[in-house]
DNA sequence: CCAGTATCCTGCAGGC
DNA sequence: TGCCTGCAGGATACTG
């Protein structure tokens, strides 16, 4: 579900919340989750320590609390949220982190293809999944290192927007919305997209990106920020999930198709 | 190495 | 109403 913008609105408002405030215990269960929840990991790391800031990398937050950070990720239905304890808790929360000013942090996750685990001092720097994440697409240089990056690729462009290892942060919404804005197929094998293009596309996504920060993310279902407040980018998607309706630049219908496992909408007239 | 597919899981909308 | 199917904002293990 969250791509960057929900990320990274994720991380602005527990940032207010915890920075500076101590914990003073865990709930959590052991489950299944993309890395299997572990209580005694979480009790361990976090019990009594302070949290002193809030990351985020790609789609991943990390909290750095103590000698080391914890490491969340919202996978498809991840929410985060921020509440008074003792308040009712929602199905499906896995985590529970009480804090020392009567709130607590709690991850809640449906469909469990998200995880929240501590790193202690060092493994960050080790850990399987930061290692492989690429360039963060609102680094200023993305529009000089996305040739090197997809021009060496068969594959379709939607296909590389949403390979992490390339470009992070970037999901499903925001892929078929810097295409439609930058005019190019989805289906375009990247080493089919000019020098010229690309460097369109880079724009496209670095707008769009921080348009959506700007309005909080967007909500299509289910994402809200940790205290509630829902984002509204939805208002200003062009094509994701708009099959059949008018291209709001040609008028000819938008049409949607499956690439990499994933549906993608765009303009057939226009996007070449 | 690359590209494509299957898989994890719950909830919900739509068809019959 | 109930049952079934397909789809959903993601990542990764596996196959060829």
């Amino acid at each position: 579900m969250p791509e960057l913008p929900e990320v990274e609105t994720v991380r602005r408002s527990l940032e207010a919340c915890i920075l500076g405030r101590s914990v003073t215990g865990i709930d959590a269960h052991s489950i299944a989750m993309r890395r299997p929840l572990d209580p005694e990991t979480l009790r361990a790391g976090l019990t009594g320590e302070t949290f002193s800031s809030a990351r985020r990398k790609g789609k991943y937050l990390l909290l750095d609390v103590g000698e080391g950070s914890l490491l969340i990720h919202l996978g498809m239905s991840g929410r985060m949220q921020v509440a008074q304890t003792g308040t009712a808790r929602p199905a499906h929360t896995h985590a529970t982190i009480m804090l020392d000013n009567k709130t607590e942090i709690r991850l809640n996750d449906p469909r469990r293809f998200g995880f929240i685990h501590f790193l202690s001092d060092g493994e960050e720097a080790t850990d399987p999944s930061l290692k492989r994440l690429g360039i963060d697409p609102l680094a200023s240089d993305l529009a000089a290192t996305l040739p090197a990056l997809y021009r060496p690729r068969r594959a379709p462009v939607k296909n590389l927007l949403l390979d992490q290892r390339l470009v992070a942060g970037i999901g499903n919404i925001y892929a078929a919305e810097a295409l439609w804005r930058s005019r190019i197929h989805p289906l375009r094998p990247g080493a089919k997209v000019s020098v010229n293009r690309l460097r369109r596309l880079s724009y496209a996504l670095q707008n769009v990106l921080r348009e959506a920060i700007s309005q909080g993310g967007t909500t299509i279902k289910d994402f809200a920020a940790p205290d509630g407040s829902q984002g509204y980018f939805a208002v200003r998607l062009d094509v994701y999930g708009k099959e059949n309706r008018p291209c709001p630049r040609c008028d000819r219908p938008l049409k949607k198709i499956t690439t990499g496992g994933r549906s993608t909408t765009y303009c057939p007239a226009c996007q070449r």
